[in-house]
DNA sequence: AGGTACGGTGGGAGCGCTCCCACGAGTGAT
DNA sequence: ATCACTCGTGGGAGCGCTCCCACCGTACCT
């Protein structure tokens, strides 16, 4: 992943260090200068067809393939970025989510010669590192996924003049880059989708409310009712964190009410199932007594029994378009100082409800 | 992970691009010639007391950090390793293995400069493409994880004689430097444990028997009986492939076995859930009706009911020690033609029965 | 005919480092 | 005092590229 090459294919040389093909080389043999085997190599459009079959023949022949060090020290690039995950090491390994984004960032960097470094900062020492690390201006451009509100990093990025691009706002005014999907567009199908199954005592259980999409999701909750007409009960309004225990705190508050919701919208697959167990316990039938909509489509919702229904991001695409999204900031040119800088990229994806028999 | 900086501290400079210092900007400052201070920040002996505290301090004022491609392209390295590992994408994420190995990796590389390029392939077309990035010389090394018996990447490592360590051995006598755990002693040490409980029928359920260590599992399983004067009953030996469901099946025609196995050395903590849950459908007790043990010491053995007694790996340890035997492989100078190589490293770390209510 | 424009090209300069050779000062043996 | 080393040091050469300027020829103007 994450790794390409621009020249052609040919013979493979042997040793270590045995002896690689060099511009000049390649020159010499297509019987062009230097330059003009960097403009082919690099697809300038100035260079006439046939000198630039000529070219491509000596690439082949030789085997070339550009040196990324040589590359890299006389352009002033680095052709490297970095994703960013201010997470501790397991919860990258244990959320899909990040699976999904790698995926997509890789499969936009596949067609580059970008490499990634893959950065898990969880602790404060590792932070330190990584502000050491970028303060060197070691990549060109850095990916940030999963960034809290309080997170120093983007301030660190602005002041050092590194492209970035961030996946999920902090706020409605995230003055970085951004690519997140539409929470409120999601959370609102869900809404709309539970009154065209009958329903009307629609309750939800929030994700964290700090985290600015948990917020979103709240936002759309509210507007799907009131598009539906219905009134909001802010008593079938039930905080949760994320975590499967406070899903289950969360249905059990619920379960207090009187009467009953007849459905309920979770922020998050995980935290369904957790207030899926509750339902269990009690004899709650789902969807016959109380209909579920979950948030995330992860590999959880398939396998709960039901089926859970859930608000599908498109998150791999989110890796690929902010891979792509990056490359382009990073390839915009410095504009001199006074310019107004163009607006920053915002890319807002659908979201898409998955039906499945819990609703 | 895997980033790190030689070069001291210092006040960050801000802007893309803007002035970095370099190393004829610190010599000067220190009032010293170039290569003088290249020798104190590579940690050359040769340099006085006095010179090297003076260069370090005018590191530490100009927050001097060397830059990565001049150095690469002077000294013809690439200061980059790889991470290889064949397998699709999903059970990178999934097994606890690779999480544990790139930590290990992670922390070995943080003590240097180089850094780690992680690298899934899954499919045919990015086998292509990593053997061309390979050929291309863009990496001073390889690790790779979880090789399978026919996989034709050492062959074209070998070829190119790029430096490579493997985690775990394809057969008895890889050719390739290696790291693997002692999975003969480890399966021993199971089958003795069950033996000391009391069980005198003990069954087992194999891995992937293509896979080596599978193998060795089933060796050790067999000498383990055999040192407690036991014979090896070959009904009692059933053959899974590392997955859940195989877990199950194999635990299904152990049961059909009259008279029962009264303990069962799984090979992976994942069959052994899988085989659990067929003995809890049957209402068969564990351990009192059967004992079991199983392998890897992973999170699911912690989680199960009861937590399952497991042969513990040094996962972390093992991709420490594959990084660090690397690096050295790395540094040893390329000999001439016709002196032989010394020895390929070849490191067996020592495994760990963990004890817990299954046995 | 001369002038102007421009696409296409060659090659010098230089990116920031490592490597290595040369050189001076100090040390001890002759 | 001379020679032979050693140690510490300065700086030239060069790694393989990109960038850019100068140059050439052709086409199109006046």
């Amino acid at each position: 992943m994450a790794i390409r090459e621009t020249g052609g294919r040919g013979p493979i040389r042997g040793g270590r260090g045995a002896g690689r093909p060099t511009l000049e080389e390649v020159a010499a043999r297509a019987g062009v200068g230097r330059g003009t085997v960097s403009r082919v190599v690099n697809g300038s459009p100035r260079v006439s067809e046939s000198t630039r079959a000529a070219v491509e023949a000596a690439v082949a022949e030789l085997g070339y393939v550009p040196n990324r060090a040589a590359r890299a020290l006389a352009a002033n690039r680095t052709d490297a970025i970095a994703l960013v995950v201010p997470e501790v090491e397991h919860r990258f390994f244990v959320e899909p989510y990040f699976s999904d984004i790698l995926r997509g960032v890789g499969a936009a960097l596949d067609d580059t010669d970008m490499q990634l470094l893959l950065t898990i900062v969880g602790n404060d020492r590792e932070r330190g590192r990584l502000a050491h690390y970028l303060a060197g201006h070691r990549v060109d451009g850095v990916l940030v996924v999963s960034l809290r509100a309080d997170d120093p990093l983007p301030d660190l990025l602005t002041g050092l003049g590194i492209p970035a691009v961030i996946s999920g706002r902090r706020s409605a005014d995230e003055p970085l880059p951004w690519v997140d999907a539409d929470n409120v567009a999601g959370a609102r199908e869900a809404v709309a989708h539970l009154v065209a199954r009958g329903r009307r005592r629609i309750a939800t259980i929030t994700g964290a409310l700090d985290v600015y999409g948990a917020q979103c999701r709240l936002d759309g909750y509210r507007a799907g009712l009131a598009e539906a007409g219905l009134p909001v009960d802010e008593s079938l309004v039930v905080p949760g964190d994320f975590t499967e225990a406070s899903g289950r705190a969360a249905m059990e508050s619920l379960l207090t009410r009187d009467p009953l919701p007849d459905a309920v919208f979770v922020a998050s697959d995980v935290m369904a199932a957790g207030a899926r167990q509750v339902l269990r316990e009690r004899g709650i039938r789902v969807p016959e007594d109380i209909a579920m909509v979950g948030f995330d489509d992860s590999a959880i919702a398939r396998h709960m029994e039901p089926p859970l229904t859930s608000v599908r991001q498109p998150i791999e695409e989110m890796g690929r378009v902010m891979a792509q999204t990056l490359l382009t900031e990073i390839a915009r040119p410095t504009l001199p100082v006074g310019i107004p800088r163009p607006p920053q990229p915002r890319l807002m994806l659908p979201t898409e409800l998955v039906a499945r028999s819990s609703s």
